[in-house]
DNA sequence: GTGTTTTGTAACGTTTTGTAACGCCAGCAA
DNA sequence: TTGCTGGCGTTACAAAACGTTACAAAACAC
């Protein structure tokens, strides 16, 4: 469950950043919209694992984007409502959405309602296949937590440098701050003299050289900034990994 | 959506008579019942067609109940509880709640989650998921409680081995607290420094190696987060089976 | 009741992680 | 140049988490 993406559709823009703010300090990663036109851009580039849409929007509503995103796909929905009455207004349209909330929302309720949405769609995509990307020579399988070269041969990571490695696969090719990865691989903020990431940032690399050579290249340090991931990701198609 | 049965678990007696009003007149047949006793007194003579069950009950909470429900069958449940925080709590455990409404809540809200969730019991139904689950060189039936490798030899678990085995092939790739594996395979929760589920774990690694050596490495260690089953998990055919 | 199997507890060994220390290197000033 | 400084890589060690074993308690079969 970590690093799903959740998509915030949602026209007052203080709500969307405290939302943003409050879910990726939960673990996962937030995109923001304004609007329904604004989604379709985002969305033009990133798929996100569930929308959080606003009924109320300028332009195109909620509803009408509800049908559209349903259309087209089975990405879970979670509407947001001003009123609770509206709950029954959009169970009767029967749209499609997957689960409904109430404004003003305790965020809490608001996560526990993503993760039960998120659970059931789990378990209704029968067993998705991993999500597998390639870097270099290797291959890393995110959801089964495990990395090896193009020949098979696995390589063995500890949690905290597979969760290191996951970071920087999801994100390549940005600046990741210190804190930024202490907070999404051990779930805290640095101290203000904490080398704790720069540790296992020598671990990890020691162990991608040596089942890749090239490979321990590809975490680069940035002075006074972090570390970045400069290898080209590319998502692995189950045949690839079999051969 | 005419005369369909709600029973109503909830220890105060006006919030019950009074949802058993509302529910009334919204055209469903309310049963009111004030604790789990009472309830089995009911459903020994009725068959609901949801339950709305309070979290905080005395006696017996609804936890407890949940789970009983859910071990003896699949009528829906919609759980109320008194804090927004205790949904976290009751989606991590997984109990099989169909639904959560923090209180107080709006009865209007409560009517539109009941009619969502009878609307998404009515089109599920039918469809019972296959039972016999494959992973590695392995066969696990979770009916029959029994796993087997290809060829047909019987790999002898006990029953905690295999009801823990069992929570991993039906939630494979999700890291799985201890907490949450106590609670399906032992029906309670961990003590402070509770290392059963470790040495289960342990027991079970080797058995599994011993009669599938790749097989030993599914179970993963998610460290400070709990076991992660690593196996691609699938449907196996009858046919499949035979050979 | 006995004997057997299974499960929980406690202890000890191993691995992983965090902390502190040391050393390297680039940049800078004198 | 030299020496100083700050940022980083690396190592060594201690603390924490986990794996494994041995044995006691509980459950089960007879």
């Amino acid at each position: 469950m970590t690093g799903r993406t959740i998509m915030i559709v949602e026209d007052d823009s203080e709500i969307r950043s405290l939302l943003a703010d409050f879910l990726t300090r939960e673990g996962f990663i937030a995109a923001g919209a304004e609007n329904g036109v604004a989604m379709d851009r985002v969305l033009a580039t990133t798929r996100p694992d569930l929308i959080v849409l606003d009924l109320m929007l300028p332009g195109e509503d909620g509803l009408s984007i509800c049908r559209r995103l349903r259309a087209k796909g089975t990405t879970p929905i979670l509407m947001l409502t001003a009123k609770a009455d509206d709950i029954d207004r959009i169970v009767g349209l029967e749209l499609g959405a997957d689960d409904y909330l109430a404004k003003p929302f305790n965020p809490r309720e608001l996560l526990a309602r993503i993760r039960a949405v998120l659970r059931r769609s789990d378990g209704a995509a029968a067993h998705p296949p991993s999500r597998k990307l390639g870097f270099g020579g290797l291959i890393a399988d995110l959801d089964g937590h495990n990395v090896s070269t193009a020949d098979g041969t696995a390589v063995d990571l500890t949690s905290a440098e597979f969760d290191l490695l996951a970071c920087f696969l999801e994100r390549p090719k940005r600046v990741l701050s210190r804190d930024q990865l202490l907070d999404w691989t051990r779930r805290r903020s640095a101290e203000p003299f904490d080398r704790t990431i720069d540790v296992s940032i020598s671990r990890l690399r020691r162990k991608l050289a040596a089942a890749d050579p090239p490979a321990a290249l590809f975490i680069k340090t940035v002075r006074n900034g972090g570390y970045l991931f400069a290898a080209e990701v590319r998502a692995v198609t189950s045949t690839e990994a079999e051969c």
